[in-house]
DNA sequence: GCTACGACCTCCCGTGGCGTCAGGTTCAAG
DNA sequence: CTTGAACCTGACGCCACGGGAGGTCGTAGC
């Protein structure tokens, strides 16, 4: 079992960890999960490790730099090594995990972006403010069915990433406030409620923009934008009426407006 | 303390976990470390949910969304709430994180790039080869000099990430092939080796191009990629010798090519 | 031979954010 | 009254180690 190297070099633990970078615990580690077993053992139980162990750890720092997980490495290594089909399509695996954790990331900074932005923007009225925007961000996120996700799927390609974090986070900052606005019954022709309802408005345009037949298509954006906030509402500590009335009150504020 | 929303519904942990598209063990977990409790108990033990734990529910979700962690949350959330600037704080931190794990991430998916293609590509002789690579890569990682990291980091900057990863790889595959020539003492005017050794220059001149004063320049450039050679043979099982012949087998091929 | 002192050993708890049983109790509908 | 779903607590598992306790081993200097 030893014949191979029983004339080479040894190397104690500690030597091993700072010839390879890495610590004496992890080498343990590696030991106590059949990782990287020492080649032998002294009388009191010191480790002693080969050259064919070194290089074997070489091979698995390497792995894990790329990400792979101990267990996957172990199955690469594990086989006889002529196997080059498995390492490219393990390769191959982790790159195509690595992309799709990319465009996870990519969203959370976009993300984060937006609410920084509205945290820096001078229209933030206040706390209480930021924190409803917060759970609308939540509800959004759970609210919309697998059909409309797969619409705002098509507009998400024309708007790019940008647009549609944008959108999402303003639309969410504008059910906030008109909410506020539905609860203390401000009048319909209240300039701060018109600009909000234009901003809803020119919102829902840009996801479901006027085509050949415009109004149609209007409509329909219209409707499915009030059907999530029905939707929503029926998630938020307010009851559904009270989103209902939202919706009432964005038609009356319209009527006021186009009259 | 109940005395705020004495009057409201309640739900029960299996409604909120719906509601919010949680678990309820996630419910439970956060029960336990108190970043939300119930508001009261049944007599019976079971967790009744008010509006207010509904609120703070989807204000965590939210902040979990954007990757922060169970503790900051709490202590965002724990803050009067009139502290928009620990938010803001939080969330700059957040997004300076999450941009250095984006770098890191671009850097392990050139590598992965670089790998697969290397594997790809019909100069890969054999699965040996391949694991050997590996191993050089793992000594390269490890190997450096800070001094001489911060060399190669400004010729990072006019290279690219790209070209720093292809090179770091190009050139661990170089060692691994050459140091093969020298165990196999193939001639030096081997037109293979002569190849390989034409990539080696081509790549250190990449590294330290010849400028006004080239020739001093290329001197420089070739003794650091020797010494890092030599480096680099100290951290192999093979002996520094076999690596002080590598240079020594470079120059004799150089001698016979430029003369 | 004695004494440091460092390197090494094994065993075990902790990390984060829950998932997943196990074994028992309670609730709501029929 | 019964059944089945929902709920409870408690405990272990995950992943790749970090870190500490408490003991043994190796070697260098006196």
């Amino acid at each position: 079992m030893t014949g191979r190297d029983a004339t080479g070099r040894r190397w104690s633990i500690g030597e091993l960890a700072r010839l390879t970078g890495t610590t004496v615990r992890a080498l343990h580690h590696y030991d106590e999960i059949g990782l990287l077993r020492a080649a032998e053992r002294t009388t009191s139980g010191h480790r002693r490790y080969t050259e064919r162990d070194l290089r074997r750890l070489y091979r698995i720092r390497a792995l894990r730099g790329l990400g792979l997980s101990l267990e996957e490495i172990a199955a690469v290594l594990a086989d006889t090594a002529d196997d080059l089909a498995a390492m490219r399509e393990l390769l191959t695996a982790q790159l195509r995990g690595l992309e799709t954790h990319a465009i996870r990331l990519r969203q959370l900074t976009e993300r984060l972006h937006g609410l920084l932005g509205q945290l820096e923007s001078a229209s933030m009225p206040g706390p209480d403010q930021f924190l409803t925007t917060l759970e609308m961000i939540s509800v959004f996120d759970t609210s919309f069915s697998t059909e409309q996700r797969e619409q705002l799927a098509e507009r998400r390609a024309a708007l790019g990433p940008d647009g549609v974090e944008t959108a999402r986070l303003e639309w969410a900052g504008l059910v906030a406030e008109l909410l506020r606005h539905v609860q203390e019954d401000s009048p319909t022709d209240d300039p701060a409620v018109r600009a909000l309802v234009d901003r809803w408005d020119a919102l829902a345009d840009r996801f479901h923009p006027a085509g050949a037949d415009g109004e149609r298509t209007r409509t329909v954006a219209r409707r499915m934008w009030a059907e999530n906030s029905e939707e929503i509402g029926r998630r938020l500590p307010w009851p559904t009426d009270q989103m209902r009335a939202l919706v009432d009150y964005l038609d009356r504020v319209r009527v006021g407006r186009d009259a």
